[in-house]
DNA sequence: AATGAATGAGCCTTCATTCAT
DNA sequence: TATGAATGAAGGCTCATTCAT
């Protein structure tokens, strides 16, 4: 079960995204990641033995391929906040862009799903972690003169609450690059002057 | 299938909405809705053929019930932007807190599997008149004098962006009035004054 | 669920009691009963959900028909001790023979599946009442001179070790009613002369 | 597949012994037996291929360690007929007890499971034997004046199916040693008078 | 209109068995 | 010999949907 198997997992996970980036969550079946592997019913039970379970593979594989480039603890030290802020922006920018080829319809209903079963804890982890981010950003910024921004807690919020909203809107009936861009660039401008 | 028949469908209307507020979409059958209205399996059918039928007229009474005092036509027309904005803001407050007592989740859900299907004009469509009418709002308190907003456009946008994204919060790890206010609040300072 | 549905319960209690006399308890399968019915998979579990659930039945309605004249109360009030025990026996005969129409096999075999899950106490109950039914019968035998039993409770106890094993037999490899006769004649003429 | 295969095949017995004590004969799967023994599901079938062939091992090689001192003919020849007895009741004794550290409960459904097949010579054979040895026990010691038996063929019969009755007892909700010693005492001072 | 028994399709899960290595 | 991944048949269960009453 090491080296072939962990092969065989990673294969029945590139194959199960498309089929989560396709129907979502809650629809997918074993039977279609059956189908989308081309491997028999048993075989599939061999790896994993719910649809669930695999999500969970699915997910993190691309949280991991986001993240790659993301060893930032040194980054966040040094940077000017500009460059931060820029950084910050590509990522959620990935992130509202990432549902066109992928997983964030199959995310929400996951999220519906589990506060259905009771845990919401994680979502509310992962947004309050942004926007601490963000907000620590926006302050290093005033204190560099990078940036002005009266009020650091709410526009940090205010952001984020926006950026969640763009992803349920690239989610729901779509976002171009270009309206994405546009808008992040309307949120910067507030507080970035000349 | 006049009268009686729509008291009927009243009923089961009433009872499924417990039930889509419960479990969201996808996950309700035919049968749970049977038992929540103790009729017969047959006897559903009479009146819906599938949760997605019943799904459409629970969201249109919901929709209705939320407009009733919505005849917005004269409205419009003669309140100040102030109120209208008010006006904007209440009822998308409500949208977002909603999420509580009720449907979000489900619609959500429906959004998504709608989405799978092809039918997203409909979200796009309503979120869209939304922004129209905010930047309408927003256009003529600017010529009224009340507001101070540089760019209507971008800010009706920015602002429903915002909306949406506190509703996804909403009905994922949920939010609290203040929090709701608090953040409406912070959007309408931008382009208020004293 | 109630006149009708009860006959529907009966008439699958019916042919299932001829699957399990056929195959014993833990070979059976829904489908087995589902075919054996000549219904549907979905019908059978309008009715019972395991097959466990129709062996309960099967057994319990074996019981009851084996039962109907057991109105023994009165009976064993004003019976001679001679005819009680000869009751006893005619009884017991019946259970041995019991095996070739039906249940005794799946029976034992249920016993088994029991003694796994831990349930073993009713099988004991059994036992242990028929015990003292017949050492009551063989006391009041002494009693009024009709035995000459020395030692009722060991001779009891003796007793219904061969029956069990008679059942036994029977349920391995068969028994004919001719040497069930003789055995059990065996056993009386111990303690009853003339 | 001589020496080491030999001894490939003892350790499987040896641990599928373990399994069918526990779980009887037909729950036991191949799968289980793998695991126990620790060895490939390919590796199983090297050397068996059904969970029957293997449990016809397994009681071989118990009836075998059974069966070690039995070298009888000899004694059945010389010995006095008072120690036959005890010998023989000994033998069953042991089997009647046999059932708390093993494979009673998995004969027993063996035996139902291979009726069901048609096999049912084998059963029959052991108990006639059985009967037959017994019978020539009582009527040697009739002849020699240590026993006092009237009736030694159905003696031996009765006492054969009082002997299949405590195993099942014993296989079903269990027997104390003490009890079956009391019983088996019970049984034999009927025709040894001191 | 209304009932609810009945059907059958569809998905789930577990194993016996095979086979390339 | 030995491995264990892979297969596919078999049986379990749940619903959407129909239909005789």
């Amino acid at each position: 079960m090491s080296e072939k198997s962990d092969s065989k997992k990673k294969y029945i996970i590139e194959k199960a995204t498309e089929v989560f980036a396709a129907k979502g969550f809650r629809s997918v079946t074993m039977k279609d990641i059956v189908e989308a592997c081309d491997i028999s019913r048993g075989g599939l039970y061999l790896y994993y033995s719910s649809t669930e379970e695999i999500f969970k593979d699915v997910c993190e594989a691309q949280d991991e391929s986001d993240a790659e480039n993301k060893d930032i603890s040194s980054f966040l030290a040094q940077a000017k906040a500009a460059d931060l802020l820029l950084w910050f922006v590509k990522e959620q920018k990935k992130a509202i862009l990432r549902r066109k080829d992928s997983l964030v319809t199959a995310r929400f209903e996951y999220a519906f799903y589990n506060k259905e079963k009771g845990n919401i804890k994680e979502a509310k982890y992962t947004f309050d972690t942004a926007v601490t981010v963000l907000k620590t950003i926006l302050i290093r910024g005033n204190e560099s003169g990078e940036f002005e921004c009266a009020d650091p807690e709410n526009t940090a919020l205010n952001m984020m609450y926006t950026i969640e909203g763009m992803k349920a809107c690239s989610s729901t009936f779509g976002l171009s690059e270009k309206k994405v861009d546009s808008e992040l660039l309307f949120m910067i401008d507030q507080f970035i002057e000349a």
